[in-house]
DNA sequence: TGAAGCTATGAAAATTATTCATGAGGTGTG
DNA sequence: CACACCTCATGAATAATTTTCATAGCTTCA
């Protein structure tokens, strides 16, 4: 019944004065906006102004309805505002999924340019995912997912973003500490610390350990990346972690690795996304703010 | 560049799941509702959702106008429907102005059945108007007048209510008291109160004073009827009342009527209406409540 | 009293919305 | 896995609405 225009055509009156000038500014003929309220009146029933001479003079319907134009229509022209701005994607929301524990320190390290670049843009961090993170990118419950481990699927594109190695990391007191590396069976009598996290998506077992038929001697789980490296540091244990994390956390803590293998376990991070939303310009910058921030 | 129809389109997908029912909802075809939203995504350069499979997902874009949605229809909703009561007369502000300052009990008694009746209507009572009552009621500043002098103009409709007799009260002691009527030169030797009125509308001296070219010995004007009459029960002078207002105040006060020449003063008390407005439905209710209340 | 300004209105023209017809998927079932 | 059945998008045709044009009626002002 009542539209954008009929407000329209109600506050420019008040403002100019006349249906003339209204229709002026409203880049229309005076007769269409005397035959569009007009309409309005007839559908309503209920008279909006009347004519005392050559000035028109809102009824209390009239002046009832200019006070919802004038509240009504800023709203309005916010909407078509901000629906500009998520088309420029100068608005939204990045959802991010982390399925790799040690990657929050590097992740922050991206996000902070990311929000200084888009400031209407809001990032959120999600790490628990009931079905996988995989499964949270197709849910649309997250947009970006940071994982060592790609899979191929239609409607999801991934890009490699830097690669590393993973490591042993042993005590100061640990028999295996300053090899050149190690080979699986060496684990048998070692007590292994993991994330708790399914053994088919550790690389320890699915690229050292399983090949080789081996296992590790004892199997722990711990939720804190800082707790396991307590564990190592008091040679309760072994562990694995990115070469780049090692680095940073032997300055202060008596840990060392040693690599796995001869060749050593070579793994590369990757953000995943939508395919959809692969030309997003807030995806889009993200990945490239991803990949070009310094290695780790 | 929004319109209603759009957040009508996308509510109407929420709440029925596709395109598909939500045009039956609305009584249109699910390819009008595809153009149209087509056009505002166009419009905006904003995506408003992506299908997925037979499901539409709506983009973070689609889910804020559908946030708006939510909060927009329903006030669009309710200006639609206050128009539509505004046209039935079940909304709206009758203001009243009283040119009879005496005449107050009386409108208490036609605006309790009014409100009454017309239970959206708001009732507003003004005493005061800085160019006479007639000026308001051309203004709009009031939209009924009620006057014991109606003035007959174009634009303006009077409607006679009731007849009432002008009467002079006197004290207790006062020489007057008793008398069948005055005549006008046994007023020379008193003090007449009024209200602050200009002489052209007070009828004691339109009617009865200056056709006989006499004067009040002394001429004091008092705001308050209460004043006035306390004044006359103190035998400090003398003024004029509707008789039937007289009988009121002689059950409390001191206070004697004499008529006011052989024949009297007779009034009648008007109400004056805009002609544009004799047909308002509030309006026309009002006349008829006046006219019909018991005779003060 | 005449010129100029403003609005309302009917008819014509222009624009916009809607439907129709169809195609391109996706879902589910036997 | 083929087939029936959904759903949505789209171009063209059609219907409806909006807008303009032309004009008349009033009012104001000089």
């Amino acid at each position: 019944m009542i539209e954008r225009a009929h407000l329209r055509i109600l506050r420019e009156i008040e403002r100019r004065g006349s249906l003339t000038a209204a229709a002026g500014a409203l880049n229309l003929t005076q007769s269409a906006l005397s035959h569009t309220m007009k309409k309005l009146e007839q559908g309503s029933g209920a008279t909006l102004w009347t004519r005392e001479g050559r000035l028109l003079r809102l009824t209390q319907a009239g002046e009832y309805l200019l006070r919802e134009a004038n509240r009504l229509l800023p709203q309005l022209e916010r909407i078509d505002e901000l629906l500009r701005q998520y088309a420029e994607g100068e608005k939204g929301t990045l959802n991010i999924g982390m399925e790799c524990h040690p990657c929050y320190q590097w992740l922050l390290r991206v996000v902070e340019p990311f929000l200084a670049q888009w400031p209407g843009v809001e990032v959120d961090v999600k790490q628990r995912f009931q079905f996988g993170g995989m499964a949270a990118l197709f849910n649309h419950e997250i947009d970006v997912l940071v994982t060592p481990d790609p899979i191929v699927r239609e409607g999801i594109r991934f890009e490699p973003v830097f690669p590393y190695e993973q490591m042993l990391i042993v005590g100061d007191e640990s028999p295996l500490r300053g090899l050149d590396h190690i080979e699986p069976q060496q684990l048998s009598d070692q007590v292994l610390y993991t994330y708790p996290v399914d053994t088919e998506r550790l690389d320890i077992y699915q690229q050292f350990l399983l090949p080789a038929h081996c296992a590790p001697g004892k199997h722990k789980v711990l939720e804190a990346t800082e707790i396991i490296l307590q564990m190592v540091a008091a040679n309760r244990g072994v562990a694995t972690l990115p070469q780049w994390l090692v680095e940073e956390y032997a300055r202060t803590l008596p840990i060392h690795s040693v690599r796995l293998g001869r060749e050593g376990i070579h793994k590369q991070i990757h953000l995943g996304v939508r395919s959809q939303d692969a030309e997003n310009l807030h995806v889009r910058t993200f990945i490239e703010l991803a990949g070009s921030s310094s290695m780790p």
